[in-house]
DNA sequence: TGAAATCATACTGTTTTGGTAAGGATTCCA
DNA sequence: TGGAATCCTTACCAAAACAGTATGATTTCA
């Protein structure tokens, strides 16, 4: 189980494609100047964004991404899944408890399933749309303080 | 937020000793051989571990290790922050944080957070004390198969 | 045609991971 | 007293993962 800047930066750039679903598409480049994610970087999260069906891409000049879904049915274990594999156990998964003889008989392997587990239902509950509500609120009432420049 | 064979291995040992409390010191070697962890490995988790108030040591020949404290008062979450360090997110936390330019104002971070605080509950929830009591069922119930050798 | 944009692949420098190696310090036992 | 057993410390190492960069092909619009 891991969560790294992948999944970081992959919600960041959904949330963006929330917030944003009556515009058409929306490019790399200005999520990538927005949220400040290195541009060719973002690229490739996106193919797999893409390759998951969470978002479609227009080629071609005024072309970009898009949500392929309504941001209410896309959740946060989505996004994460798309970019990192499947969230599972990264200790005593299938191999290892293979190598410590003893497969199911494990007391410890129940632990990293139930805190897994655990990880799961918080990323599933969560979706893109409440998620860009709740951004957009915190943008508006920082808006004052002018958020991007501090 | 990491969980490595750093974990994994430090709880199987742990509950190794939470099952032979009452037996005096158990060496890293003994344990190594019946955890199939391997041997100079496990001594530097050992390092972390007792520098971390979880085990204590005895030195010379017939010495090794025993918990410190009751198995009951030692959590799953101890011995996995006296191994990986202090169980943060890994996405967004403070560096990052500043990076993006939200400071607080970050529909993102909240996921993160809900998401480690899940996983936190899950490991210190669970004792040493249960999980060494799981496992001697789980031993009983198998000896018949011989759960070693397979 | 040329600019804008995605798509695909390969490369790279750094850090982490999962060990191994070698020896030192301490304690027990014969 | 001299091993032998055991923990302690430090250093080293190969492989993988991470985070990003580079390059170029392809598609689309003006």
């Amino acid at each position: 189980m891991r969560l790294t800047a992948k999944s970081e930066y992959g919600l960041l750039a959904m949330i963006d494609l929330a917030c944003r679903v009556d515009q058409g598409p929306v490019s790399a480049r200005e999520i990538s100047d927005r949220q400040g994610i290195p541009a060719k970087y973002l690229e490739q999260l996106f193919v797999g964004l893409r390759k998951a069906g969470l978002v479609g891409a227009v080629r071609g000049a005024h072309g970009g991404f898009a949500l392929h879904r309504p941001a209410g049915e896309i959740t946060v274990l989505d996004v994460v899944e798309a970019l990192e594999g499947s969230l599972r156990p990264t200790v005593c998964d299938g191999d290892r408890a293979a190598a410590c003889g003893r497969g199911d008989a494990c007391a410890a392997a129940g632990v990293w399933d139930r805190a897994t587990s655990a990880v799961r239902d918080v990323l599933e509950s969560t979706t893109l749309d409440s998620l860009a509500r709740t951004q957009e609120v915190l943008d508006e009432s920082g808006a004052a303080r002018s958020p991007i420049e501090r």
